[in-house]
DNA sequence: TTGAGTGCAAAGTGTTTGCATGATC
DNA sequence: GATCATGCAAACACTTTGCACTCAA
C-alpha cells in the first residue's frame, strides 16, 4: 500500500484545515491521487468503492465539494455535461489540456493567457474576475492507436 | 414591429436548411437577436412566452439544440451549473468576455490562443482538437453601480 | 396534404438534503 | 464524549422522450 506525495499533501492539507480523515476521504483522495486522468463523481465512485465497499455515491459528492473548495482540487467544465476533477497539483495558477481519449490531463501555465486578460481589460472597461481556459486534443498514445 | 438583422439572418438560415419557421422558432429568436446577454433555456423560455403564449419550455430546447447545432447560437459553458447561450454575431472563430453582473456578451477574436494552441501541440505531441476560452468580469455599468 | 414541429406528461439524469447511525479526534 | 462524517432514501433541478395533435410549406 503505497502513499504517493500528492495523496500525502491532501490529506494533512485536509487534517490541518480542521476535518476528519476518514477512511472513505481516504479512498477517494488515493483514486485521485494515483492518475493522472480527470473522473467524474460517478467514476471516481465507482474507483473508490473498488478499494472500500463501504464509499457512497452522496460522500464522493461531498468530498469533492470540500476538496474543490480547499483548492486541493480542480474542477474541469470542458468535454461535455458533467464536471470532472482532477487532483491539483501545481501550486500556481494554471490551466489544463485534456485527452479526449484517455482522460489523461496536462497541467500547463501561459503568460499568454494573462496578456490576453490584460487586453480585454484595457479594450473594453472590464474588470476581469476569472476565466476558463481548457484545451482539448488527443494525446500522443492515442494518437497512435494506445 | 421591428426586425434586426441577426434575427433575419437566423431565420433565413433555417429555412434554408430546410427547416420550419414557426412562430415558437421566430419567438425565441427575436428574443436572442434583442439582446446581447447570455440567458439560459428557462430565461428565454419565460422571455419567448411573454412575447407569445404559446411557447412552451420543451420547444425551447428543441430550438436551441437546433441553432447550435447549425452553429447559429453560441453555447457558453462558463459561470456556473446551466449552460446559457447567445446568438453568434461574428462569422469567425470568437471567445466571450461575459458579465457576471448584467450577462452582457463581449465577442473577442484572439491570436493569443491560437499561439498558445501550437506551442501546446508542439510541446505535449497532442493533436489539439478544442478548447473552451471564456472570460467573465464586469463590465463598465455594473461597476459604476449602474 | 404531409411530415416536421409542438405541447403535455412522464421518464431520465445528475445532484442535494434530512435524518438517524457511526467513527474520528 | 462531542462533533463531524456517512449512508440511505427522498427530494430537487434540469433535460429528454413518447405520443397524439397541429400547422408551415
Amino acid at each position: 500500500m503505497t502513499t504517493t506525495d500528492g495523496e500525502h499533501k491532501v490529506l494533512s492539507a485536509l487534517h490541518g484545515g480542521g476535518h476528519k480523515v476518514t477512511p472513505q476521504r481516504r479512498a477517494v483522495v488515493r483514486v485521485l491521487a494515483r492518475c493522472h486522468r480527470h473522473m467524474t463523481t460517478a467514476e471516481l465512485h465507482a474507483a473508490a468503492a473498488a478499494e472500500r465497499g463501504d464509499v457512497g455515491l452522496v460522500t464522493v459528492y461531498r468530498t469533492l465539494r470540500l476538496l474543490t473548495d480547499l483548492g486541493l482540487v480542480c474542477q474541469l467544465s470542458a468535454d461535455g455535461r458533467q464536471p470532472s476533477y482532477v487532483l491539483r497539483r501545481p501550486e500556481e495558477h494554471h490551466h489544463h489540456l485534456v485527452c479526449s481519449g484517455c482522460g489523461h490531463v496536462v497541467d500547463f501555465t501561459s503568460s499568454d493567457v494573462e496578456r490576453l486578460e490584460d487586453r480585454l481589460a484595457r479594450e473594453t472597461g472590464y474588470r476581469i474576475e476569472g476565466h476558463i481556459v481548457e484545451f482539448t486534443g488527443q494525446c500522443p498514445d492515442c494518437r497512435a492507436g494506445r
